[in-house]
DNA sequence: AAGTGGTCTAGACCACCTC
DNA sequence: AGGTGGTCTAGACCACTTT
Protein backbone atom coordinates (compact mmCIF):
# COMPACT_ATOMS: atom_id res chain seq x y z
CA UNK A 1 0.00 0.00 0.00
CA UNK A 2 1.32 3.19 -1.34
CA UNK A 3 1.17 4.94 2.50
CA UNK A 4 2.38 8.45 2.30
CA UNK A 5 4.43 10.71 4.56
CA UNK A 6 1.65 11.88 6.13
CA UNK A 7 3.32 14.22 7.91
CA UNK A 8 0.87 15.78 10.75
CA UNK A 9 -1.94 14.83 12.18
CA UNK A 10 -1.06 16.92 15.37
CA UNK A 11 -2.03 15.30 18.45
CA UNK A 12 -4.16 17.68 20.59
CA UNK A 13 -2.49 18.51 23.63
CA UNK A 14 -5.09 17.40 25.48
CA UNK A 15 -5.46 14.08 24.25
CA UNK A 16 -1.57 13.51 24.68
CA UNK A 17 -1.65 15.03 28.24
CA UNK A 18 -4.54 12.36 28.77
CA UNK A 19 -2.10 9.45 27.74
CA UNK A 20 0.57 10.30 29.79
CA UNK A 21 -1.98 10.69 32.61
CA UNK A 22 -3.25 7.42 32.19
CA UNK A 23 0.55 6.08 32.49
CA UNK A 24 1.38 7.99 35.48
CA UNK A 25 -2.01 6.87 37.62
CA UNK A 26 -1.47 3.32 36.23
CA UNK A 27 1.82 3.69 37.67
CA UNK A 28 2.23 6.21 40.41
CA UNK A 29 -0.94 6.12 42.06
CA UNK A 30 -4.03 3.69 43.68
CA UNK A 31 -7.22 3.50 43.59
CA UNK A 32 -8.57 6.56 46.53
CA UNK A 33 -5.16 8.50 46.14
CA UNK A 34 -5.51 11.86 45.56
CA UNK A 35 -3.37 12.89 42.53
CA UNK A 36 -1.69 16.43 42.88
CA UNK A 37 -4.53 19.95 42.28
CA UNK A 38 -5.00 21.18 38.76
CA UNK A 39 -3.02 24.21 38.95
CA UNK A 40 0.09 22.29 39.65
CA UNK A 41 -0.40 19.61 37.15
CA UNK A 42 -0.64 22.62 34.67
CA UNK A 43 2.15 24.04 35.60
CA UNK A 44 3.98 20.57 35.33
CA UNK A 45 3.00 20.26 31.83
CA UNK A 46 3.27 23.34 30.81
CA UNK A 47 0.11 23.89 30.13
CA UNK A 48 -3.12 26.44 30.65
CA UNK A 49 -5.13 24.76 33.30
CA UNK A 50 -8.21 24.28 30.68
CA UNK A 51 -6.33 22.39 28.42
CA UNK A 52 -5.34 20.27 31.51
CA UNK A 53 -8.76 19.98 32.79
CA UNK A 54 -9.93 18.51 29.27
CA UNK A 55 -7.45 16.03 29.74
CA UNK A 56 -8.78 15.24 33.17
CA UNK A 57 -12.56 15.25 31.68
CA UNK A 58 -11.60 12.47 29.41
CA UNK A 59 -10.24 10.46 32.52
CA UNK A 60 -13.47 11.29 34.98
CA UNK A 61 -15.84 10.27 31.68
CA UNK A 62 -13.32 7.04 31.38
CA UNK A 63 -14.29 6.32 35.35
CA UNK A 64 -10.81 6.27 36.18
CA UNK A 65 -10.37 9.69 38.18
CA UNK A 66 -12.91 11.19 40.56
CA UNK A 67 -13.28 14.77 41.15
CA UNK A 68 -14.39 16.29 44.39
CA UNK A 69 -14.38 19.91 44.86
CA UNK A 70 -12.95 21.26 47.72
CA UNK A 71 -10.85 17.91 48.41
CA UNK A 72 -9.09 16.83 44.86
CA UNK A 73 -8.73 14.63 42.34
CA UNK A 74 -8.72 11.21 43.12
CA UNK A 75 -7.89 7.68 41.57
CA UNK A 76 -11.69 5.80 40.92
CA UNK A 77 -12.00 2.44 42.36
CA UNK A 78 -12.87 0.23 39.64
CA UNK A 79 -16.31 0.75 38.56
CA UNK A 80 -19.00 -1.48 39.93
CA UNK A 81 -20.89 -4.21 38.12
CA UNK A 82 -24.67 -3.31 38.65
CA UNK A 83 -26.70 -6.73 37.05
CA UNK A 84 -29.72 -5.23 35.12
CA UNK A 85 -30.96 -8.80 34.11
CA UNK A 86 -35.19 -9.22 34.75
CA UNK A 87 -34.54 -11.02 37.56
CA UNK A 88 -32.24 -8.74 39.16
CA UNK A 89 -34.49 -5.79 38.78
CA UNK A 90 -36.97 -6.87 42.43
CA UNK A 91 -39.43 -6.76 39.63
CA UNK A 92 -41.06 -8.62 38.30
CA UNK A 93 -39.67 -11.24 40.49
CA UNK A 94 -39.80 -10.65 44.26
CA UNK A 95 -36.34 -10.79 45.96
CA UNK A 96 -33.68 -8.70 45.86
CA UNK A 97 -36.00 -5.86 46.21
CA UNK A 98 -33.64 -4.55 49.36
CA UNK A 99 -31.63 -2.91 46.23
CA UNK A 100 -34.37 -0.78 45.00
CA UNK A 101 -36.01 1.76 47.27
CA UNK A 102 -39.31 3.69 46.19
CA UNK A 103 -38.77 7.67 46.26
CA UNK A 104 -41.80 8.88 45.15
CA UNK A 105 -45.14 7.85 42.96
CA UNK A 106 -47.46 11.04 41.08
CA UNK A 107 -49.86 10.11 39.13
CA UNK A 108 -50.89 12.30 35.80
CA UNK A 109 -51.66 12.21 32.41
CA UNK A 110 -48.71 11.17 30.35
CA UNK A 111 -46.85 13.47 27.92
CA UNK A 112 -47.59 12.91 24.15
CA UNK A 113 -44.09 10.55 24.28
CA UNK A 114 -45.30 8.68 26.46
CA UNK A 115 -48.96 8.26 25.34
CA UNK A 116 -47.36 6.83 22.17
CA UNK A 117 -44.95 4.35 24.09
CA UNK A 118 -47.44 2.81 26.32
CA UNK A 119 -50.14 3.13 23.46
CA UNK A 120 -52.82 4.06 26.10
CA UNK A 121 -54.98 7.51 25.15
CA UNK A 122 -53.85 10.99 26.18
CA UNK A 123 -56.29 11.16 28.82
CA UNK A 124 -55.41 8.38 31.13
CA UNK A 125 -53.88 8.75 34.02
CA UNK A 126 -50.25 7.17 34.31
CA UNK A 127 -48.61 6.80 37.48
CA UNK A 128 -44.98 6.65 37.47
CA UNK A 129 -43.53 4.99 40.36
CA UNK A 130 -39.66 6.45 41.24
CA UNK A 131 -37.16 4.29 42.37
CA UNK A 132 -33.13 4.67 43.04
CA UNK A 133 -30.88 1.53 43.11
CA UNK A 134 -29.05 1.49 45.93
CA UNK A 135 -25.37 -0.91 45.84
CA UNK A 136 -23.29 -0.70 49.30
CA UNK A 137 -24.81 2.41 50.35
CA UNK A 138 -24.60 4.23 47.05
CA UNK A 139 -27.49 5.33 45.16
CA UNK A 140 -25.87 3.98 41.72
CA UNK A 141 -29.38 4.83 39.15
CA UNK A 142 -32.85 5.96 38.95
CA UNK A 143 -35.82 4.45 37.83
CA UNK A 144 -39.41 6.02 36.45
CA UNK A 145 -41.50 3.57 36.24
CA UNK A 146 -44.67 4.34 34.06
CA UNK A 147 -47.98 2.18 34.85
CA UNK A 148 -51.16 3.71 32.96
CA UNK A 149 -54.10 3.01 35.46
CA UNK A 150 -55.64 0.55 33.12
CA UNK A 151 -53.12 -1.81 34.17
CA UNK A 152 -53.00 -1.42 37.83
CA UNK A 153 -57.05 -0.88 38.23
CA UNK A 154 -56.95 -1.78 41.99
CA UNK A 155 -55.10 1.03 44.25
CA UNK A 156 -55.81 2.39 47.47
CA UNK A 157 -57.17 5.54 47.29
CA UNK A 158 -55.64 7.09 49.92
CA UNK A 159 -51.98 6.13 50.78
CA UNK A 160 -48.73 7.70 50.94
CA UNK A 161 -46.58 8.15 47.82
CA UNK A 162 -44.16 5.28 48.81
CA UNK A 163 -46.83 3.29 49.88
CA UNK A 164 -49.14 3.66 46.85
CA UNK A 165 -45.99 2.96 44.69
CA UNK A 166 -45.39 -0.40 46.72
CA UNK A 167 -49.35 -1.06 45.87
CA UNK A 168 -48.63 -0.71 41.79
CA UNK A 169 -45.24 -2.44 42.14
CA UNK A 170 -47.33 -5.44 43.43
CA UNK A 171 -49.80 -5.54 41.42
CA UNK A 172 -47.37 -5.46 38.84
CA UNK A 173 -46.11 -8.61 39.92
CA UNK A 174 -48.94 -10.42 39.76
CA UNK A 175 -49.27 -9.89 36.00
CA UNK A 176 -46.62 -12.51 33.65
CA UNK A 177 -45.01 -9.41 31.94
CA UNK A 178 -42.29 -10.22 30.00
CA UNK A 179 -39.63 -7.94 29.86
CA UNK A 180 -37.26 -8.67 26.86
CA UNK A 181 -36.16 -6.26 24.44
CA UNK A 182 -34.80 -3.73 26.19
CA UNK A 183 -32.43 -0.59 24.71
CA UNK A 184 -29.04 1.06 26.41
CA UNK A 185 -28.10 4.66 25.50
CA UNK A 186 -26.05 7.47 26.23
CA UNK A 187 -27.91 10.12 28.12
CA UNK A 188 -27.26 13.09 31.09
CA UNK A 189 -28.88 13.39 33.95
CA UNK A 190 -31.06 16.32 34.26
CA UNK A 191 -32.73 18.21 37.17
CA UNK A 192 -34.54 15.74 38.86
CA UNK A 193 -32.05 12.87 37.98
CA UNK A 194 -29.47 14.40 38.87
CA UNK A 195 -30.66 15.36 42.15
CA UNK A 196 -31.08 11.67 43.58
CA UNK A 197 -27.52 10.48 41.84
CA UNK A 198 -26.26 12.78 44.08
CA UNK A 199 -24.31 14.20 40.57
CA UNK A 200 -24.61 18.13 39.21
CA UNK A 201 -26.69 18.39 36.29
CA UNK A 202 -25.17 17.22 32.61
CA UNK A 203 -23.36 13.65 34.63
CA UNK A 204 -23.49 11.19 31.87
CA UNK A 205 -25.50 8.33 32.12
CA UNK A 206 -26.56 4.93 30.82
CA UNK A 207 -30.17 4.77 30.13
CA UNK A 208 -31.65 1.40 30.03
CA UNK A 209 -35.39 1.42 28.40
CA UNK A 210 -37.34 -1.66 29.16
CA UNK A 211 -41.11 -2.17 27.77
CA UNK A 212 -43.03 -4.26 29.55
CA UNK A 213 -46.21 -6.61 27.55
CA UNK A 214 -48.65 -8.85 28.88
CA UNK A 215 -49.02 -12.08 27.47
CA UNK A 216 -51.30 -10.44 24.32
CA UNK A 217 -48.90 -8.44 23.33
CA UNK A 218 -50.25 -5.28 24.87
CA UNK A 219 -47.17 -2.62 26.69
CA UNK A 220 -48.22 -2.79 30.36
CA UNK A 221 -45.37 -0.90 31.66
CA UNK A 222 -42.62 1.48 30.70
CA UNK A 223 -39.62 1.42 32.72
CA UNK A 224 -36.70 3.92 31.99
CA UNK A 225 -33.80 3.44 34.84
CA UNK A 226 -30.61 5.96 34.63
CA UNK A 227 -27.06 4.82 35.76
CA UNK A 228 -23.96 6.56 36.66
CA UNK A 229 -22.02 6.03 33.89
CA UNK A 230 -19.03 6.83 35.66
CA UNK A 231 -19.20 4.28 38.19
CA UNK A 232 -21.49 1.46 36.78
CA UNK A 233 -20.99 -1.18 34.66
CA UNK A 234 -23.84 -2.66 33.47
CA UNK A 235 -23.97 -6.95 33.46
CA UNK A 236 -26.81 -8.64 31.46
CA UNK A 237 -27.18 -12.50 31.47
CA UNK A 238 -28.05 -14.63 34.01
CA UNK A 239 -25.94 -14.51 36.39
CA UNK A 240 -25.70 -11.95 38.95
CA UNK A 241 -21.94 -12.48 39.57
CA UNK A 242 -19.55 -11.67 36.59
CA UNK A 243 -15.85 -11.63 37.57
CA UNK A 244 -14.61 -10.27 34.12
CA UNK A 245 -12.84 -6.88 34.65
CA UNK A 246 -12.54 -4.76 31.93
CA UNK A 247 -10.07 -5.85 29.82
CA UNK A 248 -9.94 -3.26 27.03
CA UNK A 249 -6.11 -2.65 26.04
CA UNK A 250 -4.32 -0.59 23.64
CA UNK A 251 -2.13 -2.36 21.78
CA UNK B 1 -42.12 33.80 56.15
CA UNK B 2 -40.11 36.56 54.80
CA UNK B 3 -37.32 36.35 52.13
CA UNK B 4 -35.37 33.13 52.29
CA UNK B 5 -31.95 33.18 52.51
CA UNK B 6 -31.29 30.12 50.55
CA UNK B 7 -32.21 32.12 47.24
CA UNK B 8 -31.37 29.73 44.01
CA UNK B 9 -28.59 27.61 43.74
CA UNK B 10 -27.12 29.45 40.73
CA UNK B 11 -27.63 26.83 37.77
CA UNK B 12 -24.14 27.25 35.83
CA UNK B 13 -24.97 29.47 32.64
CA UNK B 14 -23.86 26.46 30.02
CA UNK B 15 -26.65 24.36 31.83
CA UNK B 16 -29.49 27.26 31.20
CA UNK B 17 -28.13 27.53 27.53
CA UNK B 18 -28.50 24.01 26.88
CA UNK B 19 -31.92 23.86 28.28
CA UNK B 20 -33.01 27.12 25.97
CA UNK B 21 -31.38 25.45 22.96
CA UNK B 22 -33.38 21.88 23.19
CA UNK B 23 -36.23 23.99 22.94
CA UNK B 24 -35.00 26.47 20.12
CA UNK B 25 -33.65 23.10 18.33
CA UNK B 26 -36.97 20.86 18.55
CA UNK B 27 -39.16 23.65 18.04
CA UNK B 28 -37.60 25.14 15.14
CA UNK B 29 -35.27 23.43 13.56
CA UNK B 30 -35.42 19.57 11.70
CA UNK B 31 -33.14 16.67 11.20
CA UNK B 32 -30.14 17.67 9.03
CA UNK B 33 -30.46 21.53 9.34
CA UNK B 34 -27.61 23.37 10.32
CA UNK B 35 -28.19 25.66 13.60
CA UNK B 36 -26.15 29.58 13.89
CA UNK B 37 -22.49 29.08 14.81
CA UNK B 38 -21.15 29.22 17.90
CA UNK B 39 -19.71 32.90 17.67
CA UNK B 40 -23.21 34.31 16.67
CA UNK B 41 -25.14 31.80 19.06
CA UNK B 42 -22.28 33.21 21.80
CA UNK B 43 -23.01 36.60 20.93
CA UNK B 44 -26.91 36.33 20.84
CA UNK B 45 -27.02 34.96 24.17
CA UNK B 46 -24.20 37.09 25.28
CA UNK B 47 -22.01 34.60 26.76
CA UNK B 48 -18.10 33.88 25.93
CA UNK B 49 -18.00 31.04 23.09
CA UNK B 50 -16.53 28.93 25.26
CA UNK B 51 -19.36 28.95 27.43
CA UNK B 52 -21.47 28.12 24.68
CA UNK B 53 -18.96 25.80 23.53
CA UNK B 54 -20.04 23.76 26.60
CA UNK B 55 -23.56 23.51 25.92
CA UNK B 56 -22.89 22.15 22.39
CA UNK B 57 -20.99 19.25 24.26
CA UNK B 58 -23.54 18.40 26.54
CA UNK B 59 -26.04 18.27 23.16
CA UNK B 60 -23.66 16.71 21.23
CA UNK B 61 -23.07 13.73 24.18
CA UNK B 62 -26.66 13.17 24.27
CA UNK B 63 -26.83 12.86 20.51
CA UNK B 64 -29.12 15.85 19.26
CA UNK B 65 -25.81 17.70 17.41
CA UNK B 66 -23.68 16.90 15.25
CA UNK B 67 -20.51 19.15 14.95
CA UNK B 68 -19.14 18.65 11.58
CA UNK B 69 -15.27 21.18 11.00
CA UNK B 70 -15.68 23.62 8.36
CA UNK B 71 -19.41 22.52 8.25
CA UNK B 72 -21.28 23.77 10.74
CA UNK B 73 -23.55 21.97 13.40
CA UNK B 74 -26.32 20.42 12.48
CA UNK B 75 -29.42 18.81 14.53
CA UNK B 76 -28.06 14.81 14.76
CA UNK B 77 -31.28 12.20 13.47
CA UNK B 78 -32.53 9.89 15.97
CA UNK B 79 -29.83 7.53 17.00
CA UNK B 80 -29.62 4.43 15.00
CA UNK B 81 -31.01 0.74 16.80
CA UNK B 82 -28.77 -1.39 16.79
CA UNK B 83 -29.60 -4.93 17.90
CA UNK B 84 -27.03 -6.51 20.13
CA UNK B 85 -28.57 -9.43 20.94
CA UNK B 86 -25.65 -12.51 19.90
CA UNK B 87 -28.41 -13.63 17.57
CA UNK B 88 -27.74 -10.38 15.65
CA UNK B 89 -24.13 -10.58 16.46
CA UNK B 90 -23.36 -12.10 12.90
CA UNK B 91 -21.66 -14.93 14.94
CA UNK B 92 -21.87 -17.66 16.76
CA UNK B 93 -24.84 -17.65 14.06
CA UNK B 94 -24.26 -17.53 11.10
CA UNK B 95 -26.69 -14.90 8.77
CA UNK B 96 -26.58 -11.21 9.18
CA UNK B 97 -22.91 -11.92 8.38
CA UNK B 98 -23.27 -8.85 5.58
CA UNK B 99 -23.70 -6.26 8.80
CA UNK B 100 -19.78 -7.46 10.04
CA UNK B 101 -16.45 -6.17 7.74
CA UNK B 102 -13.59 -7.89 9.17
CA UNK B 103 -10.72 -5.70 8.56
CA UNK B 104 -7.50 -7.51 10.26
CA UNK B 105 -6.86 -10.35 12.32
CA UNK B 106 -2.87 -10.39 14.69
CA UNK B 107 -1.28 -13.05 16.16
CA UNK B 108 0.23 -12.50 19.31
CA UNK B 109 0.94 -13.59 23.39
CA UNK B 110 -1.75 -11.85 25.13
CA UNK B 111 -1.36 -8.93 27.74
CA UNK B 112 -1.58 -10.12 31.21
CA UNK B 113 -5.27 -8.91 32.04
CA UNK B 114 -6.46 -10.91 28.49
CA UNK B 115 -4.42 -14.08 29.48
CA UNK B 116 -6.41 -13.94 33.04
CA UNK B 117 -9.48 -13.07 31.40
CA UNK B 118 -9.51 -15.55 29.20
CA UNK B 119 -7.25 -18.29 31.37
CA UNK B 120 -4.85 -19.09 29.12
CA UNK B 121 -0.90 -19.16 29.91
CA UNK B 122 0.70 -15.88 29.13
CA UNK B 123 2.89 -17.35 26.55
CA UNK B 124 0.03 -19.11 24.36
CA UNK B 125 -0.58 -17.30 21.43
CA UNK B 126 -4.04 -15.15 20.86
CA UNK B 127 -5.87 -14.44 17.59
CA UNK B 128 -7.19 -10.86 17.61
CA UNK B 129 -9.79 -10.63 14.48
CA UNK B 130 -10.85 -6.84 14.64
CA UNK B 131 -14.32 -6.43 12.61
CA UNK B 132 -16.04 -3.31 11.95
CA UNK B 133 -20.42 -3.32 12.29
CA UNK B 134 -21.34 -1.55 9.50
CA UNK B 135 -25.01 -0.22 8.97
CA UNK B 136 -26.79 2.26 6.33
CA UNK B 137 -23.25 2.71 4.81
CA UNK B 138 -21.49 3.89 8.18
CA UNK B 139 -19.34 2.32 10.55
CA UNK B 140 -21.45 2.57 13.88
CA UNK B 141 -18.80 -0.28 15.69
CA UNK B 142 -16.15 -1.85 16.25
CA UNK B 143 -14.80 -5.42 18.03
CA UNK B 144 -11.74 -7.37 18.96
CA UNK B 145 -12.29 -10.42 19.24
CA UNK B 146 -9.59 -12.29 21.21
CA UNK B 147 -9.54 -15.83 20.43
CA UNK B 148 -6.66 -18.30 22.14
CA UNK B 149 -4.88 -20.54 19.82
CA UNK B 150 -6.40 -23.56 21.84
CA UNK B 151 -9.41 -23.22 20.75
CA UNK B 152 -9.05 -22.81 17.28
CA UNK B 153 -6.30 -25.11 16.76
CA UNK B 154 -6.85 -25.50 12.92
CA UNK B 155 -5.67 -22.69 10.90
CA UNK B 156 -4.64 -22.03 7.71
CA UNK B 157 -0.76 -20.71 7.89
CA UNK B 158 -0.25 -18.53 5.25
CA UNK B 159 -3.32 -16.48 4.22
CA UNK B 160 -3.84 -13.29 4.16
CA UNK B 161 -5.23 -11.32 6.98
CA UNK B 162 -8.81 -11.01 6.65
CA UNK B 163 -8.92 -14.93 5.25
CA UNK B 164 -7.25 -16.01 8.38
CA UNK B 165 -9.67 -13.58 10.44
CA UNK B 166 -12.76 -15.91 8.62
CA UNK B 167 -10.99 -19.01 9.15
CA UNK B 168 -11.17 -17.71 12.80
CA UNK B 169 -14.88 -17.53 12.91
CA UNK B 170 -15.58 -20.18 11.09
CA UNK B 171 -14.02 -22.52 13.47
CA UNK B 172 -15.71 -20.79 16.24
CA UNK B 173 -19.08 -21.39 14.77
CA UNK B 174 -18.38 -24.86 14.39
CA UNK B 175 -18.17 -24.79 18.44
CA UNK B 176 -21.22 -24.58 20.61
CA UNK B 177 -20.64 -21.96 22.37
CA UNK B 178 -22.81 -19.23 24.89
CA UNK B 179 -22.19 -16.02 24.85
CA UNK B 180 -24.72 -15.00 28.15
CA UNK B 181 -23.49 -12.58 30.46
CA UNK B 182 -22.52 -9.47 28.81
CA UNK B 183 -21.38 -5.92 30.09
CA UNK B 184 -22.10 -2.37 28.61
CA UNK B 185 -20.12 0.80 29.48
CA UNK B 186 -18.87 4.08 28.55
CA UNK B 187 -15.72 4.77 27.04
CA UNK B 188 -13.57 6.91 25.13
CA UNK B 189 -12.80 5.72 21.67
CA UNK B 190 -8.37 4.88 21.42
CA UNK B 191 -6.52 5.53 18.41
CA UNK B 192 -7.33 2.28 16.66
CA UNK B 193 -11.34 2.27 17.34
CA UNK B 194 -11.15 5.95 16.63
CA UNK B 195 -9.90 5.74 12.99
CA UNK B 196 -12.54 2.75 12.07
CA UNK B 197 -15.34 4.41 13.60
CA UNK B 198 -13.80 7.97 11.55
CA UNK B 199 -14.14 9.56 15.03
CA UNK B 200 -11.93 11.51 16.55
CA UNK B 201 -9.92 10.53 19.85
CA UNK B 202 -11.65 10.76 23.13
CA UNK B 203 -15.12 10.11 21.11
CA UNK B 204 -17.68 8.22 23.71
CA UNK B 205 -18.47 5.02 22.73
CA UNK B 206 -20.74 2.01 24.61
CA UNK B 207 -18.19 -1.08 25.56
CA UNK B 208 -19.75 -4.47 25.04
CA UNK B 209 -18.01 -7.38 26.90
CA UNK B 210 -18.98 -10.13 26.01
CA UNK B 211 -16.90 -13.98 26.98
CA UNK B 212 -17.95 -16.74 25.27
CA UNK B 213 -17.75 -19.78 26.97
CA UNK B 214 -17.62 -23.64 25.91
CA UNK B 215 -20.43 -26.02 27.59
CA UNK B 216 -17.63 -27.03 29.76
CA UNK B 217 -17.45 -23.69 31.13
CA UNK B 218 -14.34 -22.80 30.06
CA UNK B 219 -13.67 -19.43 28.02
CA UNK B 220 -12.97 -19.68 24.59
CA UNK B 221 -13.56 -16.48 23.37
CA UNK B 222 -13.85 -12.92 24.14
CA UNK B 223 -15.82 -9.87 22.41
CA UNK B 224 -15.00 -6.42 22.85
CA UNK B 225 -17.40 -4.03 21.07
CA UNK B 226 -17.06 -0.55 20.57
CA UNK B 227 -20.06 1.51 19.32
CA UNK B 228 -20.48 4.91 18.82
CA UNK B 229 -22.63 6.29 21.77
CA UNK B 230 -23.32 10.01 19.64
CA UNK B 231 -25.77 7.79 17.17
CA UNK B 232 -25.84 4.59 18.57
CA UNK B 233 -28.85 2.74 21.10
CA UNK B 234 -28.17 -0.89 21.73
CA UNK B 235 -31.38 -3.13 21.96
CA UNK B 236 -31.13 -6.55 23.61
CA UNK B 237 -33.73 -8.96 23.49
CA UNK B 238 -35.02 -11.39 20.86
CA UNK B 239 -36.18 -9.36 18.13
CA UNK B 240 -33.48 -8.53 15.80
CA UNK B 241 -36.32 -6.74 13.30
CA UNK B 242 -36.56 -3.43 15.07
CA UNK B 243 -34.41 -2.15 12.59
CA UNK B 244 -36.91 -0.48 10.27
CA UNK B 245 -36.18 2.58 12.26
CA UNK B 246 -33.44 3.82 8.92
CA UNK B 247 -36.19 5.09 6.98
CA UNK B 248 -34.23 8.18 5.72
CA UNK B 249 -36.51 11.07 6.29
CA UNK B 250 -36.13 13.19 2.71
CA UNK B 251 -35.64 16.36 4.33
C1' DA C 1 -10.54 33.98 0.67
C1' DA C 2 -14.01 33.29 3.83
C1' DG C 3 -16.41 30.70 7.12
C1' DT C 4 -16.81 26.89 10.23
C1' DG C 5 -15.67 24.13 14.38
C1' DG C 6 -11.27 22.61 17.31
C1' DT C 7 -7.63 23.87 20.35
C1' DC C 8 -5.20 26.70 23.62
C1' DT C 9 -4.10 30.54 26.61
C1' DA C 10 -3.94 33.58 30.97
C1' DG C 11 -6.53 35.25 33.92
C1' DA C 12 -10.63 35.96 37.09
C1' DC C 13 -14.07 34.75 40.35
C1' DC C 14 -17.17 31.38 42.67
C1' DA C 15 -18.65 27.21 45.55
C1' DC C 16 -17.18 23.90 48.56
C1' DC C 17 -14.31 21.66 52.04
C1' DT C 18 -10.93 21.37 55.83
C1' DC C 19 -8.29 23.38 59.40
C1' DA D 1 -8.06 31.43 55.96
C1' DG D 2 -6.41 28.69 52.52
C1' DG D 3 -6.87 25.04 49.31
C1' DT D 4 -9.54 22.55 45.85
C1' DG D 5 -12.31 21.91 41.72
C1' DG D 6 -16.20 24.52 38.82
C1' DT D 7 -17.42 28.26 35.88
C1' DC D 8 -16.62 32.04 32.77
C1' DT D 9 -14.22 35.40 29.95
C1' DA D 10 -11.85 37.56 25.73
C1' DG D 11 -8.91 36.64 22.75
C1' DA D 12 -5.71 33.98 19.54
C1' DC D 13 -4.50 30.64 16.21
C1' DC D 14 -5.22 26.19 13.71
C1' DA D 15 -7.60 22.62 10.65
C1' DC D 16 -11.04 21.80 7.55
C1' DT D 17 -14.51 22.86 3.95
C1' DT D 18 -16.63 25.57 0.50
C1' DT D 19 -16.65 29.37 -2.81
Amino acid sequence: MGTTEREAAPEPKYWHLRTVLVRTIDGEFSTGQVIPNERELAARFGVARATLRQALDQLELEGRLVRRRGIGTLVAAPRTAVPVSPADEGWPGTARDAAWRIVDCTTAPPSARLAEALGVPADENVHTVRRVRVTAGQVVGTEALHVPDSTVPHLPGFAAETDRGRSVLRQLQRLELSGQSRAVELGVAEAEEARLLERPPGSPVLVVTTPYATSDGRTAALAVSTYRADTCRLTFGETGLVEVDEVRTAS
